[in-house]
DNA sequence: GACTATTTGTCCGTATGTATG
DNA sequence: CCATACATACGGACAAATAGT
């Protein structure tokens, strides 16, 4: 065994190199959101490289989140805070492209919501019980006015618990795919007939949930939690798949 | 209250504009995997832009994992089938970018890995249980070898479940959030005065896990798994934070 | 408000290395 | 080996947008 291990010989473009320079730099907290980069000029004397080869060196670095430019500004491209914009990118054309199924969708947040309640349980804070309180209000008088309203307001208490949970991935990752399901199922709830009483029924499942985690009971609250998004989402999922989500309910 | 709900214009860069019409042909089915875009010089008659705006527009679609070109291709960039990469990527950022702790991550390992153990302990086959026995006699060979194929092995188990759990956003979200965790802590555990002890000890509680999956108890599988895992990461946690994982241990 | 300087967005032409037949 | 077509990279140019005077 051993001898030289020798990395494969790759040409590496031009513009990768500039991408992984500046891509470093704000790793390392050399640039921090909201600095400006040089301006493209600035940056070919620096690179020495053509101004082609530093535009698409910004195009990536701009797909990947990281900075922006705008015509005209003087200061260069801005230096963006890192948001879970291109993780939601790349996870909706994982649902399109490579065919996730609602089924998987819906599973993942009920593993996900669960979570999230288990530790809110534990952790929660009485200004993030107040949140949710407020949030379940907004639900019951969204009953009255439209679907919207009650989604937001439905948004937003499964937003103050993820935030109650204290863990960063787990509130992207609630954020990401919730949008996904809802893009796939909104309009199909908005236009059901029985959708009041839907929202009723959501409601007293959120207050159950609520209440667990007001309780300090986290498997209660967890529970509760598997069981209400199922009862929410299953009857848009296909009849075959709906044994999966079964499996979480135990 | 209504009104006219005008969009905000924004001038919409050409070279977003060609590739919102490749990805969009891409997404609908239309370009295929393993297919071949046209020629830079052929894009740039059928949009009718330069070819800096076409080469912009291929490097923002590369980054987004949809097409790969290389020099001299005489058919042109190739559409790639959608791979976790990018997605690995943005959660790699995100992971150093926006200060994700350790405990963070080891908290959301032991989330999914404890659902795909419960799903997997419903719906496994005969076939995986025979794959997880396999990576489990891989890593007891691997004691007297190596960490790094021992750590293979480990791998190859956990594998083995989530794909068992028959969901995807599982399988890729355990792919990427465990190479981020075995970046930030392999050299640690490769460098472990007492490394043999604690892969026995790994071995023992993995075949815990397997009983307990074997045996379709689900809530047993993954209340191990958690304990496993907390067991083998928590030592690398700072002390201030192992709260927050034990609040998973109910 | 208008003018000017600077920057980005876009286009064109050209040279070079590479892969295919 | 040669010819062709391609991606890569360079340099120059102009229009549109922005900021400061």
């Amino acid at each position: 065994m051993g001898g030289p291990r020798f990395e494969p010989v790759q040409a590496v473009r031009a513009y990768e190199r500039v991408v992984e320079q500046v891509e470093e730099a704000i790793e390392r907290g050399v640039l921090t959101p909201g600095q400006r980069l040089p301006s493209e000029r600035d940056l070919m004397v620096q690179f020495s490289v053509s101004r082609s080869t530093v535009r698409e060196a910004l195009r990536v670095l701009q797909a990947r989140g990281l900075v922006r430019s705008r015509p005209g500004d003087p200061n260069g491209a801005e230096v963006l805070a890192f948001s879970p914009a291109t993780l939601h990118k790349s996870m909706s054309t994982l649902a399109r492209v490579s065919e996730l199924s609602l089924a998987e969708l819906v599973q993942f947040r009920m593993v996900l919501d669960a979570s999230a309640n288990l530790l809110a349980a534990r952790l929660r804070t009485e200004e993030q019980l107040a949140e949710m309180d407020a949030a379940i209000a907004r639900m019951r008088e969204a009953v009255e006015e439209s679907y919207e309203s009650f989604s937001a307001a439905d948004v937003a208490f499964h937003d103050a618990v993820a935030r109650a949970s204290g863990n960063k991935l787990i509130q992207i990752c609630t954020d990401v795919v919730r949008s996904i399901v809802l893009d796939l199922v909104s309009e199909k709830i908005a236009g059901a007939s029985d959708r009041k009483a839907l929202m009723l029924e959501s409601i007293g499942h959120h207050e159950e949930v609520l209440a667990a985690v007001r309780a300090g009971d986290g498997p209660l609250a967890a529970r509760l939690a598997r069981r209400t998004m199922y009862d929410y989402y299953a009857v848009y999922v296909p009849e075959g798949e709906r044994p999966a989500l079964l499996a979480l309910l135990e």
